[in-house]
DNA sequence: ACCAAGTATGTACCACCGTACGCATATTCC
DNA sequence: GGAATATGCGTACGGTGGTACATACTTGGT
């Protein structure tokens, strides 16, 4: 009873790939299945097909995004030995080499708003927290990992308000070092 | 020429503030002129009557936002005389006593969003964060403000996504210490 | 060749949107 | 009391939205 392949196998992915298009570009607001469609160049019976209503369409579309963020300023901080280390790798993650793009910026804030209405949403962005917690307590107190979270986006959407202000690295990295030298005090003194 | 005095003259705020409730209730996307019509209690030709575009009645009703949220936690930062002072308020501002009200980090949300895609907002948004910069800066370096007011802000869309997990209040008192106490180092040591 | 089932699409509803506009009402000036 | 003007209201129009659904197409089994 295996009847009936997928005639182009790519269009889901397609499909979910013009929805952050969209929703980067113009908003949530505008992520309609006609808008997506015409963004996708499928018609509009190819959406709905797909995604049987629009809000599983914008929740898969915001969790490929997190699937496909989330290794990406990862790692850099995994590998981070040194406080040195991670403070460079936290200021490379805020306005450096490994920093979200302003699209990654805007639709990260327009995944925040849907996810004051939406539970599922909401669950994604705990879950994109969380994993940011755990790598940082690697190296980090509970609580200077929690104020270098809240700080980071702070400062993303700083960047998202001011698109043309480049961020000065030092000051950055001033806050950050600061941050986590408070971290190393509070720490037990390790023998 | 001075015909025809408002019957209501309570209508317009009135209005305006039905607005606010509806972007903290349901966002921006729901705050039609019917929907706000209907919160306020009002027929929707009153609404149409006083805005002639729903442009220009969302970002009246962010005004008024601004106008009202800006004195309350101005004042006690304005008050501050020692960096235990400084630090103190900012805890309250950020889950303390003076801290703004779930609702209206929604709505400062639905507002950053909204300036995305409106040059008048985006302007709003700079004003209010040039003001606040501007109170930090008569106690902190500039490098420190604007740390202090990114870290603010993520505490802020912290709480604004966990709703009932309450800040700890000592994490928060430590993180701004932290960087309070790196403006004073980095401070030209007064005579 | 034929059938069954999954895949893909076009069309058609119905609800709601912003906005325009004509009409009713209230107020002030003369 | 009227005239003029600001205030207040209801309806209607063109457009767009999500969704339902009947129709076609493609494929694999027989």
């Amino acid at each position: 009873m295996r009847k009936g392949k997928p005639n182009d196998p790519e269009r889901r992915t397609r499909i979910l790939r013009a929805a952050l298009e969209v929703i980067a570009m113009e908003g949530v607001h505008a992520a309609s299945y006609r808008r997506i469609a015409a963004q996708a160049g499928v018609p509009l019976g190819s959406t709905t097909y797909y995604f049987s209503d629009l809000e599983t369409l914008i929740v898969s579309a915001f969790k490929t995004l997190r699937d496909g963020l989330e290794p990406r300023y990862a790692s850099p901080l995994r590998d981070a030995r040194t406080d040195d280390d991670v403070v460079d790798a936290l200021v490379a993650a805020t306005c450096g080499s490994t920093a979200p793009t302003l699209d990654d910026i805007r639709i990260y804030e327009e995944m925040h708003r849907y996810g004051a209405r939406s539970p599922q949403v909401a669950g994604l962005l705990r879950d994109l927290q969380e994993a940011s917690l755990v790598i940082l307590r690697r190296s980090l107190s509970d609580s200077a990992a929690r104020a270098v979270d809240a700080l980071m986006w702070g400062w993303w959407s700083y960047r998202a308000l001011n698109e043309h202000d480049r961020l000065d690295t030092g000051m950055v990295h001033d806050a950050y070092r600061a941050l986590v030298t408070m971290a190393a005090t509070e720490r037990v003194p390790q023998k």
